[in-house]
DNA sequence: ATGACGAGCGTGGCTCGA
């Protein structure tokens, strides 16, 4: 089965884009994030026509995540627990039957945190808290686990073209990779580490400065499995030809191929 | 040295992202 995230940047501008890609991909389930649509705005009935069931825990304006599935989930779960009162739309999760076993599939758009020294790195911080305990959770039920999603997480020197320039951001913070680092110690497997020895894996470009044409990516779009997962991997795949298409959106889709 | 791009909201120039 293919699984795979893609941070969309907009469905409702990326909805071209994001059919050619589902046609060309044909995966199982897909995370999106940064769908930036309320639910009622999304455009369900174009993908519903093909095939596709939606679930989706949608934002006016910004963050915003989504579920795609060949077929319908067993059960799903909107938030991520441990802060009742967090109105932002950053975790979705689901039960689907597929190969035919159950297999839980997490999406989730962690906080930027940035600037440095404000609220806004004091809720990323907190919010891998409360991943780290979800996670935890989710470890013990012994399913093929899936937590996927744009982490905003630069995990190491390898994962980022010019780390000089990252040192005072949020996503390169030894607070955020340490955080990342406690998610893999709790039996968590990154599945593009796990798969491949290639360089430059990277999964973002910005679109200001000529990044795309450089080269000058991160890796923030992490695929982490549980050892009931990981020992299925087949492959991974970072799709970045999708960044050389059209109005793009500055992340690009990675898939994994777990065997039934 | 700095800004640079793009989406959304909603109609002018903000917020937000990474």
């Amino acid at each position: 089965m293919l699984v795979a995230t893609w941070n969309i940047n907009g469905v409702k501008a990326r909805l071209d884009a994001l059919l050619a890609w589902l046609d060309e991909r044909q995966p199982d389930v897909v995370g999106l994030q940064e769908i930036k649509s309320v639910d009622e705005q999304l455009p369900r009935a174009e993908l519903e026509k093909r095939g596709w069931h939606v679930e989706t825990h949608g934002q006016k304006g910004f963050n915003g995540v989504a579920l795609l599935s060949k077929v319908a989930p067993l059960s799903l779960e909107r938030r991520l627990p441990g802060a009742p009162g967090d109105e932002q739309s950053r975790f979705i999760e689901a039960v689907y039957a597929l190969d035919g076993g159950r297999v839980r599939v997490a999406c989730l758009y962690l906080p930027n945190g940035n600037p440095l020294g404000t609220e806004k790195f004091t809720y990323k911080l907190d919010w891998m808290a409360r991943l780290e305990a979800h996670a935890k959770t989710r470890l013990e039920e012994e399913l093929p686990f899936v937590l996927m999603g744009d982490y905003n997480v630069i995990p190491q020197p390898e994962d980022v073209r010019e780390p000089a320039a990252w040192t005072n951001d949020a996503l390169y913070q030894p607070e955020s990779r340490a955080a990342y680092r406690r998610l893999l110690h709790l039996g968590l497997t990154d599945a593009v580490r796990a798969a491949s020895d290639a360089g430059e894996t990277y999964t973002f470009w910005d679109y200001q400065a000529g990044s795309w044409p450089k080269n000058n990516g991160i890796r923030i779009d992490h695929v982490l499995l549980s050892p009931e997962a990981a020992v299925r991997l087949q492959g991974v795949s970072i799709d970045r030809h999708v960044r050389g298409w059209e109005k793009p959106s500055d992340h690009v889709p990675v898939v994994v191929d777990l065997r039934a």
